[in-house]
DNA sequence: CCCAATTCGGACAATTTGTATCCGTTTAAT
DNA sequence: ATTAAACGGATACAAATTGTCCGAATTGGG
């Protein structure tokens, strides 16, 4: 069991786009760039989160990636589902149905061990879910300190992000 | 995110070995054979439960694998964590540490994504940890009724497995 | 209104991981 | 001694992951 890479590095570039004034975004190759990343794959993985609706996607000049919702309503499961997919990783393959004591099993009723592993999965998930990107940008923001926002804010700007004052 | 096929063999094998009476075996041959499963792959699953002390090889004619334990000692993640092994499937690469803001992070401290993530497959563990083979055993003996019971009592002592009266 | 720069999007290659088998060695019972 | 069985390594094959590239779409400026 292995969870995509992919998954901590879209986690993080949300957690920047969650650092910026509301409805403002940045490109691909500046989220990439953000941190050391290469950006052709940091690309995919942002089309990923495209497609499941978590960011919005902006072509042509001055385009990029912007949340699609308040960092409030998107939690690590919806990335994680977006980039890993959402399908449960065990895969109940019914070997029970197989060999002498095939037709003693219950149909209809899953075998105990794929309900254990069905409901482990969905503890996992569970605890994905209660975290929001909100909480992991500003967490993520206060361990910078003061001195470690302004250097974020200066680079954001550089990449064509404008604060209100 | 996916978990190998194997554990869910091996967690069948396991309660197979439960159903038998305390301290009896059977080979990788008949284990595989129960379940209609290939013989050389399902022997290297035993061989890794071997390694991680849940069953008891004996070598030599008349040999075979019993379980190491009583079967209310062993838990569905002991069988993944040695199929599939017990480290994390999330593994922070730390890209924090890298780019603009690299110095700006709090040392010594996990970044919350990874605090999240290790939360969340904590969760999973805990809930894996909680279902005992003999559990497992129990209800899957109970689905068969009583004449799957027979049969199954049949097939192991054509197996070798002699049950006492 | 059209051109050109920019950016996303999907198709494609490379690498790693998992699946599966086979064979020689070691060990134990008959 | 012979047979039966687990063990370990070597090896082939399939699939998923990782990574790169080029075309399509869109915006902004002239």
């Amino acid at each position: 069991m292995k969870i995509a890479e992919g998954v901590e590095w879209a986690a993080h570039a949300c957690a920047v786009l969650a650092g910026l004034p509301a409805g403002q975004g940045l490109n691909a190759a500046a989220l990439a760039s953000f941190h050391e990343l290469p950006p052709a794959y940091m690309a995919k993985h942002l089309q990923a989160l495209s497609k499941a609706g978590i960011v919005t996607a902006v072509r042509g000049a001055q385009g990029g990636y912007a949340l699609a919702r308040p960092a409030s309503k998107v939690t690590l499961w919806d990335i994680q589902a977006a980039i890993s997919g959402s399908e449960p990783s065990f895969r109940c393959q019914d070997i029970r149905r197989k060999g002498p004591c095939a037709g003693y099993s219950p149909r209809g009723v899953p075998c105990p061990i794929t309900c254990a592993f069905a409901a482990a999965e969905a503890a996992y998930r569970d605890r994905l879910s209660a975290t929001l990107i909100s909480d992991v940008a500003r967490e993520v923001a206060a361990g910078m300190g003061a001195s470690g926002r302004e250097v974020f804010r200066t680079w954001a700007e550089r990449h064509g992000v404008s604060f209100a004052r």
